[in-house]
DNA sequence: TGTATATCAGACCGGTCTGTCTGGCAACCG
DNA sequence: CGGTTGCCAGACAGACCGGTCTGATATACA
């Protein structure tokens, strides 16, 4: 029953089955003990390779972020104008959130629930997630504007609330299960970059 | 060490406590003994008024909602005109999300995060409750553009965008920890509603 | 007065949790 | 060959969990 993870080594089974895991049923609701049975690993052998529950946590989240983001490279590269690549990246997003196993919205804002000290090792991982998020749609919307003669301070308020659309999508989606979230907030969207329809 | 609710019932205590403790740590994060220990009970008169502790989780969420939408017309009914009506309404959600101990977003996408079933009992609580406020929303909404000739379709629309914005910073305010994500939210409603600045 | 109800006090049950420990097997390397 | 390392197997410790139970006390009401 290692399902997906047959030819990964101890340590990266270990990381696919915890991310699997943490996402679909929470971190405080997975045992230890149902991830190195579902990984098909020894308790000793999860004990040699990560000091603690949390630290499996804090990795897997580090590989998730690298992995949404090379994902999100791949997405936006489809897109020719800025604009258009805004757009894949909201698809994505709608797509990401409500389909299948993976309607439980955003890893990390699910985490931000989970752990209510805010100075912790895992707030803390996702404020920078979500930092390096932003300044990736900043990119793509300065890009958009370049030369439009918008000021920066403009530039940066629409940023400001294109990176909260994106928070909208995320929360909003699992509790209606659909992906309307997605389309309003990129018709939203839209409507800031000026590109109405 | 029973805080602030010295005066009321067994009942009325234990779901005070259950409603701070449960936004303040988290739902699995608190133990039963944590909340009668608390709220000054014994075990057995909780287990008299409540048959489970999921139980005292959703009377407490019902009441939470009660006591959200009378706050809500409190709010509302100082602003005048129903766009101002809005503004109080966003200025509120702000305050209520990123202020001392209720920095912790809303109570309700909150369980979303940790009742994975999107079938259980309290994440149909969580739909419901998002629906009559969404409901409020749309009043006010409806009220501004009354007469405006605009059509009950984009009005619908403009509804959706209201809510998903208002979500919006219920997610983004734990976070971030200030009330840049209900100002910026606001700045889009305005736009929306047609009062620029 | 007798009975039902609400509350207190806290032991107790069966289970789950993270993390440690012992012990053994196999591969590689000096 | 001997030692180290990685992994397996699973018992175990210590804490905490939700929930049940016994038994005592106080109050209200028939």
């Amino acid at each position: 029953m290692a399902g997906t993870a047959e030819k990964l080594n101890v340590r990266d089974r270990l990381l696919e089955t915890a991310a699997r895991l943490f996402y679909e049923k929470g971190y405080g609701a997975t045992g230890i003990n149902e991830v190195i049975k579902q990984a098909g690993i020894c308790k000793a052998s999860f004990y040699h390779h990560f000091k603690t529950k949390e630290d499996l946590l804090v990795v897997s989240l580090e590989q998730r972020h690298e992995r949404m983001m090379a994902e999100l490279r791949a997405v936006v590269a489809q897109g020719r104008t800025p604009a258009e690549k805004l757009g894949r990246v909201f698809e994505w997003l709608g797509s990401s959130c409500s389909c299948g196993s993976s309607a439980n919205g955003c890893a990390y804002l699910n985490m931000v629930s989970e752990f209510r000290d805010a100075g912790s090792r895992v707030r803390e991982l996702v404020r920078w997630h979500k930092g390096v998020f932003r300044t990736f749609l900043s990119e793509l919307v300065g890009a958009h504007f370049r030369g439009s003669g918008k000021g920066d301070d403009e530039i940066q308020d629409i940023t400001d609330e294109i990176y909260l659309l994106s928070e909208a999508v995320f929360a909003a989606s699992p509790v209606h299960r659909c992906n309307w979230p997605a389309e309003t907030a990129w018709r939203i969207v839209a409507g800031r970059l000026g590109i109405e329809g």
